[in-house]
DNA sequence: TCTATAATAGGAATAGTTCTTATTACGAAT
DNA sequence: ATTCGTAATAAGAACTATTCCTATTATAGA
């Protein structure tokens, strides 16, 4: 009978569980590794993408898509949706529920079992603001 | 002085609009590949990105990302939002207004200068659903 | 200490997309 | 109709993000 030996909490894995954290707004698995580097230069990249699939299927982060190919890492599992600068592509936490699950009624769904639910907002961040601002005073 | 040619519209082109039209629901490059090349059997794949990427500049079709890392295009430009299959990953539209961008106040959206508001729904769809509960029953 | 195996580093492989280049096709001017 | 300039093309190389493979290392338990 094939046992499964449970998940060693390996000192990679915390690090990179602790770099999602404290990196905060979504970063990608390069912004994660570059920092997890800092302190086990040794890490490998797919090492922290093992991890991080890892962590995603233990429920312990979110993965989520902005409107670039990479995938951004969410500390913060509690539901809620997302913002993202058309500028500088970085990914912040927006909490309003956009729409109830329930409130939806199959014909509008193409008769889909709805699962869940995400909006994502696409803007411009303050800084950038900011800067296309002085830019265009030049 | 350098003068800027206007763009031609090619028989490729024509086709490549053509297929995202008839495929209808948000094919991806590959898919629309291979239906150009039923009629068109030299076009190149590069082709068919190039066209896209032109036809999406000029507002023709629109790029949408599901939770894949492949892009989908979409024919219908009018205001919408899409509901996706997490069997097999097909992308619908879905006719309903989630929120409305005067609606967001700054704070909530982190002083971000509101763009666009995408919703993305995940559910299974009714093909898959069916399929599914056969193979419950065996 | 020994053994079994989970996890790792490093790099190869893959998928999706973009870029490069030589060639072709087309419109405009002759 | 021919020539000329350049947009568009086919083909494939290059690139980016991610996943997979494999030999090695680390660790828990006997």
């Amino acid at each position: 009978m094939p046992q499964v030996q449970p998940r060693r909490n390996t000192t990679q894995k915390r690090v990179i569980l602790q770099s999602v954290a404290e990196l905060g707004c979504h970063p990608t698995a390069v912004q994660i590794y570059s920092v997890v580097r800092q302190v086990l230069p040794r890490t490998s990249l797919s090492t922290v993408y093992r991890n991080l699939g890892i962590l995603v299927d233990q429920g312990q982060i979110n993965a989520v898509r902005g409107t670039g190919p990479e995938i951004h890492y969410d500390h913060n599992t509690y539901e809620h949706n997302h913002i993202e600068c058309t500028v500088c592509g970085r990914v912040c936490d927006v909490f309003v529920n956009p729409v109830n699950i329930d409130m939806l009624d199959p014909e509008t769904v193409s008769n889909f079992i709805v699962l869940e639910v995400h909006m994502n907002i696409l803007g411009i961040c303050p800084e950038c603001a900011e800067q296309l601002e002085k830019e265009k005073l030049q």
